[in-house]
DNA sequence: ACCTCCGTAACTTTTGTGGTTACAATAATT
DNA sequence: AATTATTGTAACCACAAAAGTTACGGAGGT
């Protein structure tokens, strides 16, 4: 399936707007970093805004974030975006007159369940501050070394 | 767009051909369980065996596991039938002119791997033997349900 | 008043799925 | 040997989820 970009592309834009909290930024300047459209980053923001993750500066009218960086972890972004979908997908129409159909469900839906959240534990243990922090990191190694070249 | 049924469904027919070893074996028969078309059971066959997983069996000829189920992870299973695609997708188009674009996804990619590996390494603790087993049982609990009801 | 931008809705495009049809090759059954 | 059943593939179709696009009323700043 073309596989949802949501989840990154909603880090990306928080992202941005911390980074780039300096300039007046439009749905349009966002959507020329992530290399969308502007309306695409519009639905994204209105999610954010609709949890309380994101709201408007009173003064710049920029999206800032409505908590601390540190606060928001990569599973409270995940669970916004793409929380719906089951990273695992069992198949619902298992044949209930088989012992193998009428019971698989079950059983995969525990195993599932524990693989997703060990995946879902990963993510929390990052907040979008670290994501930050490793963005401006690489990006000073990466000038540092065009510098030196 | 559908959410791939593939690893469940392959389990699916793991499980199957163990558990009615007894019986004649064909691909309609493993569809009539799994509720797809004999097509689409033949085709996931068709990877196990060119994976070495399942063999057919010189006198019944029958689907059989070509090693002993306790010797088959659902990480091995994941990885034949999903592998290909990554569990937390990146958006690979992004920006290279912005300090977010240019360096998000180096910065997701190591995230997300760490994430994805923890789920997988869950997979990789139960074996086909471990599904059966759970089948088995929840058969038994739900036949002994139906009989003192 | 004008311009910019946002929020939303409706529609289209894209593309990975599973399902379907078809058929030659192989094997089992008579 | 002839017939029937089944497999292994290929080609094609239908579906649905996601993102992109178009459009436009409304809010706010100049």
């Amino acid at each position: 399936m073309r596989v949802s970009t949501k989840f990154s592309d909603t880090i990306h834009l928080l992202a941005f707007i911390s980074v780039y909290q300096n300039i007046h930024i439009t749905s349009a300047v966002i959507a020329t970093s992530i290399n969308t459209s502007p309306v695409v980053v519009r639905r994204l923001i209105g999610t954010l805004k609709e949890a309380g993750v994101v709201t408007t500066d009173a003064e710049t009218h920029n999206p800032i974030f409505a908590k601390s960086p540190d606060e928001i972890t990569l599973l409270d972004v995940y669970l916004l975006t793409e929380g719906h979908t089951p990273l695992f997908a069992l198949d619902k129409e298992t044949n209930p007159l088989c012992i193998v159909g009428a019971n698989i469900q079950d059983v995969l839906t525990g195993i599932y369940h524990e693989a997703e959240t060990a995946a879902l534990m990963e993510l929390d243990r990052h907040t979008m501050q670290d994501v930050i922090d490793r963005l401006l990191t690489a990006d000073k190694v990466k000038k540092a070394q065009a510098a030196s070249a």
